[in-house]
DNA sequence: TTAGGGTTAG
């Protein structure tokens, strides 16, 4: 095995044959080429640096060629990278490393994999930062299985208890939804930094764990473990978002501009991405607007939250706005227009921007895009459409089946389509046969169609094989309070009669606009358990949409407004809502953000 | 010199 100083030992052996003035000369053209790769901005320079490099005779230096090599890979060109490691004479632990990371930072997690395969049959011995960078490519392949391969590595090699090596681990069990692993991995370490922390709390974040990343954030602060840096408090704000907590989402905000990260990149997207899911789009349009350069990022996270307040208009001129200043999208962004088409009802605007995502943007349609497009035709009745659609798609994993033949499901539900429901029902039954929303949708086709003996059968079926639907929820925050309604349960609002008076109310200024939705539900008095929960999820929906209107700034309202399954695919009841809300509700909120702006409601709760 | 963060359809 090479020592991990033999690059050292090599250029001191060299220059101790050298004068000490050539020495010195040695010395300062590398720490100039150095300083140049780290101060590279663009492939060009990089490039230019890398001609000097070799003019200077210091291809044979692994320190410097590290140095090169993570130029290129900052600048996403694994190709130049792989080339230059390919020529490296003697590449060293962090060679190897540095390639790996490329490969993972460029989403080619395979190829970090089968890198490490190389390393293995190499002399070289992977160190602390080989493991975190292959925990990372696992992380990315969302692959439990190769995961915990590799953390059996880990452990046989002796680095079970590295903070770099377990805070990558808290990572990639996170991002494969094993949360209590990640937690006791977090819970054994010896020693933590903010790095372990953000973690874990990145990991409750992503799970849908809200509360827990809070609860971690404020553990934190509490422990006076250090200042949050912007990596922390990204994660912090995705919590936020993640509960739809408008009033967490801004008192971190405070903090944000109190530690002077408001002009981050990651957190700027965060805080865009926070108050479009909290339903406040005007404040993520004030965050947008004062990002300097926004990147691809940025527009999509404004088109998906615009997209998704349902003002599909303005996320299409949002991205006619990118591609004026010559911002490629990418496939997300995609997602988002055709999502913003779909709640709209631009039906020709989505299929055009399906047919031109190619040859006009250089972006392939996947299974992800024809889901949009599926979803965009079910919702206005084209099920048929759908449905061919959806047969000549060609899925990559079970997620992506899901969505694709759950997106079907629904909308042939909808449309009366029992035969599409049956078939999309199946598939989905077969992918994963514990998933209860196929047994609860097919099942309420059948009632919709009349069919009790079948959503009977199915309903015994779902019992006898223990499967569970998860009772539905929805939540409101009131004035830093929080309002849970479980599916068909009212017992807890206080207010129950005054919003069922107010429910009544809206459902006939609906009608009166001409919403025919879903208000057949209500007629379900006999059916079976689990058709009925749906219609009162649907039902308890509506009660914390009213709760909302009567209690709650614009902001918390539209939150809502995007949980209501009634409003699929009814723009015009969507508008009805909108005009309510615009003439009667939003003036508090306007000055609770003026004392926002500056920075009063900072440090309240979390200090 | 190598590890952590952002946007995603039912």
């Amino acid at each position: 095995m090479k020592h991990p100083l033999n690059q050292g030992i090599k250029i001191n052996i060299f220059l101790s044959s050298l004068s000490q003035q050539h020495k010195h000369s040695l010395f300062h053209t590398r720490a100039n080429l150095i300083r140049n790769l780290q101060n590279s901005k663009d492939f060009t320079s990089v490039t230019s640096t890398h001609s000097y490099v070799i003019k200077s005779g210091f291809l044979d230096d692994t320190f410097t060629i590290n140095h090169l090599l993570n130029s290129y890979v900052r600048m996403l060109r694994i190709g130049c990278a792989h080339k230059l490691f390919d020529e490296m004479l003697e590449p060293n632990v962090v060679s190897w490393t540095s390639l790996m990371a490329g490969y993972t930072g460029e989403a080619r997690p395979e190829s970090t994999l089968s890198l490490f395969q190389k390393m293995k049959e190499s002399s070289v011995l992977p160190n602390e930062f080989t493991f975190a960078t292959l925990t990372n490519a696992c992380s990315l392949l969302a692959n439990l299985k190769v995961g915990r391969t590799i953390h059996a590595l880990i452990l046989v090699m002796g680095f079970g208890s590295n903070l770099v090596v377990c805070s990558s681990l808290i990572d990639m069990y996170g991002k494969c939804n094993k949360v209590d692993q990640a937690r006791i991995i977090f819970d054994l370490m010896y020693s933590r930094n903010i790095v372990s922390w953000t973690s874990m709390i990145t990991a409750y974040s992503q799970n849908a764990l809200g509360h827990h990343a809070l609860q971690l954030f404020r553990e934190y602060n509490n422990l006076k473990l250090g200042i949050p840096n912007h990596f922390m408090l990204s994660s912090v704000i995705n919590a936020c978002a993640s509960l739809g907590s408008l009033g967490a989402g801004k008192t971190t905000h405070g903090v944000v501009i109190r530690l002077r990260h408001d002009a981050n990149d990651v957190i700027a997207t965060a805080l865009v991405d926070m108050y479009a899911k909290c339903g406040c789009i005007n404040y993520s349009e004030i965050v947008f607007k004062r990002i300097q350069n926004p990147s691809v990022i940025h527009y999509t996270s404004m088109i998906v939250g615009t997209a998704k307040y349902g003002v599909g208009t303005l996320s299409l001129q949002l991205f006619q706005e990118m591609i004026d200043r010559r911002i490629k999208p990418n496939d997300v962004t995609f997602v988002g227009v055709l999502h913003a088409c779909s709640h709209s009802g631009l039906i020709d605007k989505g299929l055009g921007l399906l047919n031109s995502m190619n040859s006009k943007y250089g972006v392939n349609p996947d299974a992800k895009h024809y889901t949009c497009v599926a979803d965009m035709l079910g919702r206005v009745g084209r099920v048929e459409e759908a449905y061919q659609l959806a047969k000549s798609v060609k899925v990559e994993n079970t997620e992506e089946e899901a969505m694709l033949w759950g997106t079907l499901l629904s909308a042939s539900r909808n449309h009366g389509r029992v035969d599409i429901a049956l078939e999309a029902g199946k598939r989905l039954m077969v992918s994963n046969p514990q998933a209860a929303m196929p047994y609860v949708t097919l099942s309420n086709a059948y009632v919709l169609a009349g069919d009790w003996e079948n959503a009977y059968t199915l309903r015994s079926r779902m019992k006898h094989t223990g499967i569970r639907k998860e009772p539905g929820c929805s939540w409101i925050e009131i004035m830093e309070s929080t309002y849970l309604f479980y599916a068909g349960d009212v017992s807890n609002c206080v207010q129950g009669s005054e919003i069922l008076r107010f429910l009544r109310e809206l459902e006939e200024r609906m009608k009166e606009r001409g919403y025919l939705g879903e208000t057949k539900g209500l007629v379900f008095v006999d059916v079976e358990e689990e058709a009925k929960e749906q219609i009162m999820s649907l039902h308890s929906e509506r009660l914390a949409l009213a709760f909302g209107l009567m209690n709650t700034p614009k902001g918390t309202i539209i939150r809502i407004m995007k949980n209501l399954r009634m409003c699929r695919g009814c723009h015009e009841a969507f508008k009805l809502i909108s005009d309510i809300v615009e003439r009667e509700f939003i003036v508090r909120d306007v000055n609770r953000f003026h004392h926002f702006k500056n920075g009063l409601c900072a440090c309240r709760d979390f200090w």
